[in-house]
DNA sequence: TAAGTGAGTGACTGTTCACTCACAATATAG
DNA sequence: CTATATTGTGAGTGAACAGTCACTCACTTA
């Protein structure tokens, strides 16, 4: 018999690894059990379910990192402030744990809404503020759920850069090249330049 | 009682709406049903199936576009060149139809292996020549998953700001715009200067 | 008016899922 | 060594799913 704390650990990270590789509804509970080597059974003595364990891995770790993203939404800054925060924020995040990386990708695919109806979405935090600068004329109009997805995409291309070691730079500098790239393109200007 | 094909068309275009809101598995043949206006049973007078409803809609259109990738793969063409080859077939399809977009999307998600097991996916594609350029050395070794989810990021990114409409170049100039940052990131060095 | 057609219906099927529970195996305390 | 607590097991459960089928009915044809 395992001790508990080892069995949670082996039951988290095996449920991560496929709730990134299937999505949360693609991986059963019989996939990660069988997976971590044990009984479905075992899987309830430490999480009292799917949705649970989900909140765990994607959620609970993010909640001050949720909550930043939306103290800096509704404050009174230009949008162009706001994206800088908003941005730092990230790569800060982004240093801290590379999960965060997981967690918008299936924020963006949409996957965590069920999980936490009631949270700030980072997605829904982003298009909310795009919105309202469009509304003030600050960027041109258009759809923001597209433009949403555009800021996120350049922030995951930039955290999937650094995944592929080609980016030895620091945060810092990252946080001002994410800014830089986002600006420019909601600004109207191409964003890469040959 | 409508005409068969309106009914027809009724059903694709909401399923494909679903399908890119939710995923396939995401999306019940209930949903695209009700938000359709008909019952269930009538969906199945058009379709045989819910896999072969994705098919049509996801697939058909897009044998040609994965069977040249899979041609451009199977070269004896640099790497260099096979990306370059590849970005402006990817360009020259976003260019004939917006849905490759939504496909593409899915296909990233790892959402069309159940219903086209045996079809070149592009994804895959795009790894196996990301693979193989590791291999002889053209670009540094690393995981050609996170490569190519990478390169792929990169194109869906330029789609999406295609679909913003921010870019105005015509496609021709986009595609090396494409190639040219595919290229220095895999090189190393950054891909964003600000 | 009468007979034929086929799109549309919704209760039904078998399957898969998350989750439960009676029980077994093992650890720990007295 | 025995008694109790804790952890692990996997068959079982109901809900939700994709897909089926006997039937309806608006419409066409004779």
């Amino acid at each position: 018999m395992r001790p508990k704390n080892k069995t949670r650990e082996l039951i988290a990270r095996t449920a991560l690894t496929l709730f990134v590789e299937k999505g949360i509804d693609g991986a059963t509970i019989r996939d990660i059990a069988t997976a971590a080597g044990i009984a479905e059974g075992a899987l309830y003595r430490h999480y009292p379910g799917k949705d649970a364990l989900a909140w765990e891995l994607f959620i609970s770790n993010y909640t001050a990192f949720a909550l930043e993203l939306h103290r800096i939404q509704a404050g009174q800054a230009t949008l162009r402030a706001k994206l800088d925060a908003m941005v730092r924020q990230f790569c800060a995040f982004f240093d801290q744990d590379p999960v965060l990386f997981s967690y918008l990708l299936l924020a963006q695919h949409g996957q965590l809404q069920k999980v936490t109806p009631e949270m700030p979405n980072p997605v829904e935090v982003v298009r909310e503020v795009l919105a309202a600068g469009m509304d003030r004329g600050e960027i041109p109009a258009g759809d923001p759920n597209v433009a949403a997805a555009m800021v996120l995409g350049i922030v995951l291309q930039v955290a999937i850069f650094k995944i592929y070691q080609r980016l030895t730079q620091s945060l810092t500098s990252l946080a001002e090249v994410l800014v830089e790239a986002c600006w420019r393109v909601l600004a109207g200007s191409a964003l890469i330049t040959s």
